[in-house]
DNA sequence: CGGACGGTTGAGTCTCGTCAATAAGCGTGG
DNA sequence: CCACGCTTATTGACGAGACTCAACCGTCCG
């Protein structure tokens, strides 16, 4: 098991990328690596949170759950992304629970560490609230999802926005990046009903499902086909 | 109509308490008032927005609405909040529209001001920070609302939410700031729906309603009420 | 008075979740 | 190699919760 390079790592990570490499020491004693196994939970909804974490590697999700027991995922964090920025400054308990979903490594950043570098460049500062913005929108747009969108209209959704990156493919594709079970969950679906809407739109030959592998037959006719149907 | 002072507003605001007479002075040049007739948009959903707000007087509303006409309340905005931080950071378009309840007046902080507060004073982004968070959550609040809870549940969560300060009163009693059409949309109902849940808790001898006054007869019952029912 | 608005109530409908059965994939171990 | 258990995914039958549509009532206001 290999030790990381923490200067080096934070210096790649878009958010302190622009530090100095003395700040980047300074924020080094504040930094500590966190392993864990799949399954392992790293904090639980209504624990005290005093750092934020990124995702060295593994993937990592924030979920709710419920008084009856099921739960709910609210994101999945790749590695390279960081979470609980936000529980950090308010010192409140966590709103959700964060837990592996395969063998990983985050690295934690305490609260003072964080402070400390807000106070000595604003440039940072910026990019902070760029990213807690950032966050904000996706969770406003989660809401509008929620609220307002059919099922069907949330898997179109899901797909048109998992594009690769050159939009102008023809038959662009999408790979789920985890199983079927945690898409639904993200999109506030149940499996069953995923597994039917998927169908729908293999009927309506505007997908092809092989796997985790999604054709996306005609993209255009995806984006109206959720409007009327 | 009298004219507001400027910079004694932004003094007595949170968010800018604790800047120095000198940075408030310097605010004022990218500050301006918004005034406006009820019903009258602010800044519609896709609209480019480059500052923030903040309510003198008179109420906002923030929503979505979706392509079939209907829309949602996302966000009241009560006088003395602010609203559009997190766009304004993004120089994306707005991911709602903001519209007055009734008239009243803003004033619009211009982007280039609050990043020039930022660079002068660190502290001033630890609260901007710390304001987002709080939003930050509260959204998070509101995803497990619409995602997990029941609408009896978010009928009884949002009583219990707006109870008034002293939580050890007897019968505690809540003013729906609005009228029952909006809050059943902030709360993902419809006005129907919302009418019979309020009904459900009345039978049960749970609330008294009257107009927009509902008085919590027995809160722990209420806590309890949505659990299991 | 007439109309607009806010609110309530009833009847019918539909989306989506629940429950149950089944199948396919996969690693383990005999 | 196959049997097995486990997880993941699919499909069908059914039911419940919430929305839609409509009618109705009270109040406010011109």
């Amino acid at each position: 098991m290999s030790n990381l390079d923490i200067p080096s790592f934070l210096r790649h990570q878009p958010l302190f990328q622009q530090l100095s490499p003395e700040q980047i020491s300074a924020l080094v004693p504040h930094t500590h690596e966190v392993r864990g196994l799949k399954g392992q939970v790293i904090f639980q909804k209504g624990d005290p949170c005093d750092g934020m974490f990124l995702v060295v590697f593994g993937r990592v999700k924030l979920a709710l759950s419920s008084a009856q027991g099921n739960e709910k995922v609210m994101e999945i964090i790749q590695p390279g992304q960081s979470f609980a920025e936000a529980v950090m400054f308010l010192g409140r308990p966590c709103p959700v629970m964060a837990q592996f979903l395969e063998d990983g490594m985050l690295l934690k950043v305490e609260a003072e560490g964080i402070l400390q570098a807000i106070d000595n460049d604003a440039a940072f500062a910026r990019r902070l609230l760029a990213g807690l913005s950032l966050r904000l929108h996706g969770l406003v747009r989660d809401v509008e999802r929620y609220s307002i969108e059919s099922s069907l209209q949330r898997v179109i959704g899901y797909l048109l926005q998992h594009l690769p990156e050159e939009g102008c493919d023809l038959m662009p594709q999408v790979s789920l990046p985890v199983n079927k079970n945690l898409i639904a969950s993200r999109l506030n679906l149940t499996p069953e009903t995923f597994s039917r809407m998927l169908h729908q739109l293999i009927e309506a030959d505007l997908i092809m499902v092989e796997g985790r592998d999604i054709t996306l037959v005609n993209v255009d006719k995806l984006k109206a086909f959720g409007n009327r149907e």
